[in-house]
RNA sequence: GCCCGGGUGGCGGAAUUGGCAGACGCGGAGGAUUCAAAAUCCUCUGGCCGCAAGGUCGUGCGGGUUCAAGUCCCGCCCCGGGCACCA
């Protein structure tokens, strides 16, 4: 075998080797402890990008470091097969997104295999698989017959780009599609929807003992938006200004009760189903004219509006009253009232709410202080805390005591209730595009929507389709999918023909690889049991709200009706999230095209050197940038180990034999500071220090073997071995070759090696001795030094004697034996 | 506006609990080897003063606590990300 290191021979073997041996399979009767690593489901777009190296790198570090922990790791993988752009690619190209996305999937697959990156391949399954169709399928009518999905009628998101209506989630901040980028405008539309919201505390409360990222809890927490309010009814006012009996009262809901006594007017949403009935013939056309200009925005459009108050609401004619003081007051309608949140109208306080003073002044309303701002206070809205003021009986009291008066007041008289809003919605999940699973629903004349029965699962895509450039879903004119029997009355049916958001399929894959050869169930429940919830699961942030809230949704209810265990009540326990790669400034995606190929790294530097790059350029949770990797500096280093271990190498044949000296107890001592260095920084994701530590320990090697001594023959095995061991996860062909061609067998077999405690101190270390907090000397002292010794040993320094200059210290820390302090 | 991160050499970064700031890598300089080069190996590499020994300043800015602050506290500035009229 060639004596020089030579990447890319001894890579296709040892990945060969993984593969032929099966070391990264495991049996769901594995002996060993259950250690689920699980990177997230990739989108086929293609060859791996440098985005996904950094991903799987990180996380088949992990596979191999707990495989040689002794756990019997799962490590699967599988691909999120639909969605648009193979769909796009067929409007095209004409290729059917079949083809398009298997080629696509093989294309990944060799990418995953070429750097390194070991699976169990028997579990690998797409989402475009009949199978896995049909168990999306099943899950979907066990929510139905649950009640956790439902059809209605709503205002959607459409983009216009994909031809399909959005979730609220997909829509980004500034109104445009996460996915094309398009202004995404509204659309009433009759649409399926997962009950989502009916987990939504739960969601919220499971939260606290997940083992993730702060930032990312923080998120979802903000996501579900929960809120503690009541809900109570403002009665509509009669000529007089008096409530009126003959009509239900408007309900509002509010989070803060204690202010309204300072309620001023009242806002409904434009889309409110009592518009009509509450506005004055007077007011008809402005109000007629004002919806109108809201009806076509959508609800993001209209939240980030920049118009003045006064163009943004408009009155209605009628009054309202506040049951608190009996005072009349007008009736608004305004675009930033959402029908979507709350109850669809709100009590306006001006005093206590900025925007409500701002609405007050631009349409000439009252404003009432009902909290006492600080003496210093000059703004307008008082949103802080302070005692109630011209609130009548709530006069005095702080904000808590006043809420629950007011709540108290309003629950007693039967005219509110105490309730729990949520931010969150129900989840939006029908798509009007072809790529996707479809709803497994026909719809009969005589009987209605009718699911379609488990026996007559999967719903297949049909292959014979023509794909229209208007990117209309070639399902909604293909006859053979359309024609279905109602499975009620045996009659002619219609086929539902929306595919489910792709987002569906992400929400269970986790639980599929259990076990995905079950054949009676999504997968078996003894199989989730033993490997769920995952106890690592690495992807990135961008995930932080839509996939893992949807997944965890799903883990929820499938555990509540029985199919996954009943204990399992979230998917994955420990979270971490990488950085992205950044390029030119910019996130580099196949969308913005400005990505990095692997394969000419591949070629001339090999795996290797690239997946330590990827490790070694920062810490793995931050963003980085492409320019500043260095895959050079990887490169050489892994020469240098390669030197140093390969036998017969030159750098190593001269060596010591016999009586072993202070050297080699040093070095051996240096050698259990790396693994007990390395062990610790693989828990907690220090992955470029470790590679740091590896380079340094490399270093160190390489200045004794050319130190005039030289190595002891049995030191500098053991060095080198235990290099091997700690880096065989990070960089695994060159360790598994050195490995080997040096001891036999396989690295990656091998058990952790254990940092013996003792052998992590050095009999001396240096203490620093400082005058004033100043480092004046440093001083060669035992470990174990006594700080009486090691304070008479500073003191007794020439250099500190001058710089003392004859003072005498006025206190002396000891901190034994690092450091000594005297201060004078 | 609110909520999270973050600001350390020419660059990426390191520094479990307050205890030698700048590990490791990149880049740069010098040397060894070589006919020469590549590769390799060694040394040096925060600023300023100094021939040197050494001194002195230094972790975004301004204060503070402490024997001791990159690390803790108070007040700012800047950058990145998330949320954004949610009643």
């Amino acid at each position: 075998m060639s004596e020089h290191y030579d990447p890319q021979s001894i890579e296709q073997r040892w990945q060969q080797h993984w593969s032929d041996d099966g070391t990264y399979e495991v049996d769901n009767d594995d002996p060993r402890a259950p250690f689920y690593v699980l990177s997230m489901y990739p989108y086929p777009s293609g060859p791996a990008h440098m985005g996904h190296v950094r991903n799987y790198t990180m996380g088949d570090l992990l596979v191999r470091y707990r495989t040689m922990r002794g756990d019997g790791v799962l490590s699967p993988i599988g691909f999120d097969s639909f969605g648009l752009p193979a769909e796009n690619a067929a409007i095209k190209t004409g290729t059917h997104p079949r083809i398009n996305t298997d080629a696509n999937v093989e294309a990944l697959s060799a990418s995953l295999r070429r750097i390194g990156a070991v699976y169990d391949w028997r579990r690998e399954f797409r989402s475009h698989d009949p199978d896995y169709i049909r168990w999306t399928q099943w899950i979907f009518l066990k929510f139905y017959e649950a009640g956790l999905v439902y059809r209605g009628e709503a205002p959607v998101n459409w983009c216009p780009g994909c031809k399909t209506v959005l979730a609220n989630e997909q829509v980004l901040p500034d109104g445009t599609c996460e996915r094309s980028g398009d202004l995404v405008d509204r659309r009433d539309m009759e649409q399926w929807f997962y009950r989502i919201t009916a987990y939504a505390q739960e969601l919220l409360d499971g939260l606290d003992d997940l083992d993730w990222p702060e930032k990312v809890k923080i998120m979802q927490r903000h996501w579900i938006g929960r809120s503690e309010g009541v809900q109570f009814g403002l009665s509509i006012a009669d000529g007089e200004g008096r409530p009126r009996t003959d009509t239900e009262p408007l309900a509002v809901y509010t989070t803060r009760p204690d202010t309204s006594f300072g309620i001023t007017f009242a806002v409904m949403s434009p889309e409110h189903p009592r518009v009509d009935e509450l506005t004055t013939d007077e007011q008809r056309p402005a109000i007629e004219a004002f919806r109108e200009s809201v009806a076509g925005r959508s609800e993001i459009d209209r939240l980030s509006s920049t118009d003045s108050l006064d163009k943004r609401g408009v009155a209605t004619g009628y009054r309202v009253v506040n049951p608190f003081n009996g005072q009349p007051m007008p009736l608004f309608l305004a675009d930033y009232v959402l029908m979507t949140y709350g109850t669809g109208a709100i009590m306006a306080v001006p005093g206590e709410d900025q925007r409500d003073w701002d609405f007050a002044v631009a349409h000439g309303c009252d404003i009432v202080r009902t909290v006492q701002p600080p003496a210093d206070f000059d703004g307008d809205a008082y949103t802080g805390e302070g005692p109630a003021i011209n609130s009548g009986f709530l006069d005095g009291m702080e904000m808590v005591e006043a809420k629950a008066a007011a709540i108290d007041w309003l629950e007693s008289r039967d005219l509110g209730q105490r309730t729990v809003n949520f931010r969150l919605r129900d989840w939006l999940l029908s798509r009007q595009r072809y790529w996707g699973c479809p709803i497994p629903i026909v719809y009969c004349d005589s009987c209605g929507e009718q699911p379609v029965p488990e026996a007559d699962l999967p719903v297949g895509l049909p292959d014979d389709v023509e794909f229209m450039p208007t990117g209309q879903s070639p399902l909604t004119t293909h006859e053979g999918f359309l024609t279905a029997t109602c499975p009620a009355c045996g009659g002619s049916a219609r086929r539902e023909t929306d595919t489910m958001d792709t987002f569906v399929d992400s929400s269970w894959y986790f639980l599929r690889f259990a076990d995905p050869w079950c054949d009676e169930a999504p997968f078996s429940a003894a199989a989730a049991e033993r490997w769920l919830p995952v106890d690592q699961y690495i992807g990135g942030v961008e995930h932080a709200i839509l996939h893992l809230m949807y997944a965890r949704f799903f883990t929820k209810a499938l555990s509540d009706l029985g199919v996954a265990p009943p204990g399992l009540r979230e998917p994955f326990r420990r979270l971490f999230t990488q950085g992205m790669i950044r390029l030119g400034g910019t996130k580099m995606s196949k969308s913005k095209g400005n990505l990095v190929a692997p394969e000419g790294i591949l070629d001339s530097q090999g795996a290797d050197a690239l997946r330590l790059a990827h490790l070694q350029v920062k810490p793995p949770q931050e963003d980085v940038d492409w320019e500043d990797f260095g895959i050079d500096g990887c490169s050489k280093f892994l020469n240098r180990v390669w030197r140093l271990g390969v036998p017969g190498g030159s750098l190593t044949a001269v060596v010591r034999s016999g009586e072993r000296t202070d050297a080699d107890d040093e070095i051996d001592r240096t050698t259990h500071r790396l693994v007990d260095r390395v062990t610790g920084e693989y828990d907690r994701w220090s992955y470029n220090t470790a590679v740091a530590g590896f380079m340094e320990f490399t270093n160190t090697l390489y200045r004794w073997v050319q130190s005039d001594e030289g190595p002891h023959a049995d030191t500098l095995d053991a060095a080198v071995n235990a290099l091997l061991l700690v880096m065989a996860p990070a960089a695994p062909h060159l360790c598994a070759e050195l490995w080997e061609r040096r001891n036999g067998g396989h690295v990656h077999t091998e058990p952790w090696p254990e940092a013996d405690p003792g052998k992590l101190v050095d009999d001396l270390v240096t203490m620093v001795v400082q005058v004033n907090g100043k480092v004046r000397d440093r001083i060669e002292v035992p470990s174990d030094v006594e700080a009486d010794v090691a304070e008479a040993m500073a003191i007794g320094s020439e250099r500190i004697q001058e710089f003392l200059a004859g003072e005498v210290p006025r206190k002396v820390i000891v901190r034994p034996p690092a450091l000594v302090n005297l201060v004078v």
